[in-house]
DNA sequence: ATAGAATACTTGGAATTCTAAGTTGTCAAG
DNA sequence: CTTGACAACTTAGAATTCCAAGTATTCTAT
């Protein structure tokens, strides 16, 4: 059930759910309780079970299937504080590094050639 | 108004709100405009705006005032895309580049050892 | 046994209504 | 001018109802 404790029971039943994804009570892949189920359990109407829901989804945890259910996401554990795309500054820093390497790789290579050259020649 | 996309009626107010605080046309502090208003200018229910709404503040972006109005949050910008946790694919490249670097490394070693090598026997 | 229809269940979206609580503006009285 | 009452507006939460679309199970006919 719904707690008076101020917090809306929307947000109580997401929190609750949330909780028992990140403790693996609720596994990735494994379906959540129906809409009516969570109704009873928490003695609360059908919209707000289904506001709880929308909050989880947001927040990339679970996904619906129409007819079959709410699913955790398999990803959901790293999901709950990761997962975000990477931001296009850091993605653009990686690549001129990864640019820097393979340059260094080409003068390396060049040194390779000329000092093994070398190598064979004072021989 | 909210276009037959198949994409539903809420998510594309969300999708429009989240890209006038993004574009900074909804500046940080900023209020949205009243559910009243949002309905008359999408041709909507309360019930698809809140929806909509419900969504943005589950992603941080704006927070709501009794009796007064929905705001951008002030770090609605950072919160938009920055701040997070690196992701796996910027911890899969990074690893990649340690791994070329220590190839890098090795091949350097033995550049070394030969120009060094090579150094001594030409005194 | 198999296929199709019917039924039950499910999610998802949306509309309508109501209540609670707060803010803002207007107007009348002092 | 100030203050208080009231109306209008606002968000937030919640309930109820309806419809669309899909899945799973059961039942019936072949």
């Amino acid at each position: 059930m719904v707690e008076k404790t101020g917090q809306p029971g929307y947000l109580q039943i997401a929190d609750d759910l949330r909780t028992q994804i990140r403790t693996g009570s609720l596994a990735p892949g494994a379906a959540l309780p129906s809409t009516a189920q969570l109704c009873k359990r928490y003695d609360v109407s059908a919209s707000v079970v289904k506001a709880a829901i929308s909050v989880l989804r947001t927040e990339g945890l679970i996904v619906g299937q129409q007819g079959k259910g709410v699913f955790v996401r398999e990803d959901a554990a790293a999901s709950a504080s990761e997962e975000e795309p990477a931001s296009s500054e850091v993605m653009e820093q990686l690549a001129q590094m990864r640019n820097t390497l393979a340059t260094l790789g080409e003068r390396i290579a060049e040194l390779e050639k000329t000092v093994f050259q070398e190598s064979k020649r004072s021989r």
